[in-house]
RNA sequence: GGGGAUGUAGUAUAGUUUGGUUAGUAUGCGGGCUUUGGGAGCCUGUGACCCGAGUUCAAAUCUCGGCAUCCCCA
């Protein structure tokens, strides 16, 4: 029996050497042989191909259209927001080579493209008439950060920004909302992860935005991530960038732009809220296999029997789901279990003999390891009801998590004692002062992760200062 | 950004303190036989000291530099 092959670490022993793990032996990603980069392995992708299908999808019903913007921005460029510019340049690789000639103006590789998005928009748009404008690129992304951490932080990423044009804050902020309630369906339906949404504080929002909006998930070792943003841009980058319309009025204005975005992180949050022990376990709506079909057999004879039914049931599956089966002779059933259980596939099906003589099969749960055996005539509807079921289960167990570690508290020395050992989300009041907010950091490492769209009643003092608080917010430590 | 640790076959490791034969083991991978309802067995083959400089008769081992990775803290 050899063990390294499988995770040899409890989840709940050490969080981190897990996530690892599970990221590198479910062939999820791998390490580059570049500082802070990844290679996401194509069990990994598939993860993503999925998450962009259906995202996609969503964004088009709401009249948004694809295009593709330049990975090099001219510094100039970045430069125009004063805000926008400080909060990204820090974290900015830099083209200032071409070949053998020596750029003029040095060129960002792209952090966030709304400079290069607006300067387009202030081509394009003339009146009223051109409004609203929608557009959404894929692409990726590099942010010069230290520290890295599979899906969750590398310095390249792949990710999603749709940037919008419009007449007025009003639809401005529906836009926003209106992405960020497509991205919690997402979330909490495909990837069956619970979110906590809400603004940012000014600290935390997204560097030249007017609102930033939100989406928390809670991860198993207590801290918060952040699965997506969504923020109204006022008219900064239209002032910026002069994207003005003719209106109605015979009115030259400034439009108000809304620009949101999620990245291949959501897959980092779903290996750690669902995984377990075993390894990976993939939610069945984002799943690119749901079922992998094991047949057993002992005799020769039986292998020919055993191997066509095994056929048989596959091509039935497969009409409209995703189903392997794994007829290496290499390896014992026990070893596939294992193998296919760390790789996080739904559903198992067994067929052996035994089960052809009593024209059943055995099928067994990925999420909770129950077998199920069920008449051959009946599979294709129990399949389909397992993995609903599957879905749901997943989705609870994370919302039951999610609940269980939302906390009130009413002093700092019990906020510090929580973010200490138990961790999680934390309830408290906040007077709105930034200086308040950044001592909590500080002292804690905690930040403010969301400010609830409908005011929280306030039921104390400002948990830092004392002094009348203006709102209830959620705090956490976050990845 | 600050601190700590580590680089040995594809993977996980022994050996490093105290320099000294052909760098050991497990697993993987290739071939052969055998096996299959929870990581089977035998035979056989394959494969490694991060890079560079220094000290030395001799470096995986000591020193310096580089690169890379991991962990903790802000």
């Amino acid at each position: 029996m050899s063990e390294q092959e499988g995770i040899t670490i409890k989840k709940s022993d050490d969080f981190s050497e897990w996530y690892t793990q599970v990221v590198q032996k479910a062939e999820l990603a791998d390490y580059a042989p570049v500082q802070g980069c990844m290679v996401i392995r194509t069990n990994g992708y598939a993860l993503w191909e999925n998450m962009v299908k259906t995202l996609d999808k969503e964004f088009k019903k709401y009249g948004v259209r694809n295009a593709y913007f330049p990975l090099f921005i001219p510094e100039s460029f970045l430069k125009k927001e004063a805000e926008h510019f400080q909060g990204f340049v820090p974290e900015c690789a830099w083209v200032t080579i071409g070949g053998k000639t020596k750029l003029g103006e040095r060129l960002a590789v792209r952090p966030t493209s709304e400079t290069i998005i607006y300067s387009m928009f202030s081509k394009w748009i003339r009146s009223w008439r051109d409004l609203p404008m929608k557009i959404n690129q894929w692409c990726n992304i590099v942010r010069w950060e230290s520290s890295t951490k599979f899906f969750v932080r590398t310095t390249e990423f792949l990710w999603q920004e749709g940037h919008t044009a419009h007449e007025t804050i009003k639809e401005a902020d529906k836009m926003m909302m209106d992405i960020l309630k497509v991205y919690q369906r997402f979330i909490e339906d495909y990837l069956a992860i619970p979110v906590l949404t809400g603004k940012k504080s000014d600290r935390e929002k997204f560097a030249g935005a007017l609102t930033t909006t939100t989406l928390e998930a809670l991860i198993p070792d207590g801290k918060a991530i952040q699965m997506g943003t969504s923020h109204n841009l006022g008219q900064n980058f239209s002032k910026a960038f002069n994207v003005k319309f003719l209106d109605r009025d015979e009115k030259e204005k400034f439009v108000w732009n809304t620009s949101w975005g999620v990245s291949t992180r959501m897959i980092g949050g779903l290996i750690m809220v669902h995984g377990d022990d075993k390894g990976l376990i993939i939610p069945p709506k984002i799943a690119h296999t749901h079922a992998v079909i094991i047949p057993i057999f002992y005799k020769p004879a039986e292998k020919k029997k055993v191997l066509k039914k095994a056929e048989d049931i596959k091509k039935k599956l497969e009409k409209e789901l995703g189903v392997i089966l794994d007829d290496r002779t290499e390896y014992t059933p026990g070893w596939k279990f294992n193998e296919w259980e760390l790789k996080g596939i739904p559903l198992r099906i067994e067929i052996g003999p035994k089960d052809i003589q009593k024209k059943q099969v055995v099928v067994v749960r990925r999420d909770n390891g129950k077998k199920i055996i069920t008449k051959e005539s009946q599979l294709t509807k129990k399949v389909n009801l397992l993995l609903e079921d599957i879905q749901k289960s997943l989705f609870n167990k994370a919302r039951k998590l999610l609940k269980d570690n939302i906390r009130t508290v009413k002093n700092y020395e019990e906020f510090k004692k929580v973010i200490n050992k138990k961790r999680g989300f934390i309830k408290a009041c906040w007077c709105g002062n930034e200086s308040c907010e950044d001592k909590i950091k500080q002292e804690t490492g905690a930040t403010i992760r969301i400010i609830p769209f409908k005011k929280e009643k306030v039921f104390s003092n400002c948990i830092r200062c004392g002094k009348k608080a203006n709102e209830g917010v959620y705090f956490a430590k976050a990845y």
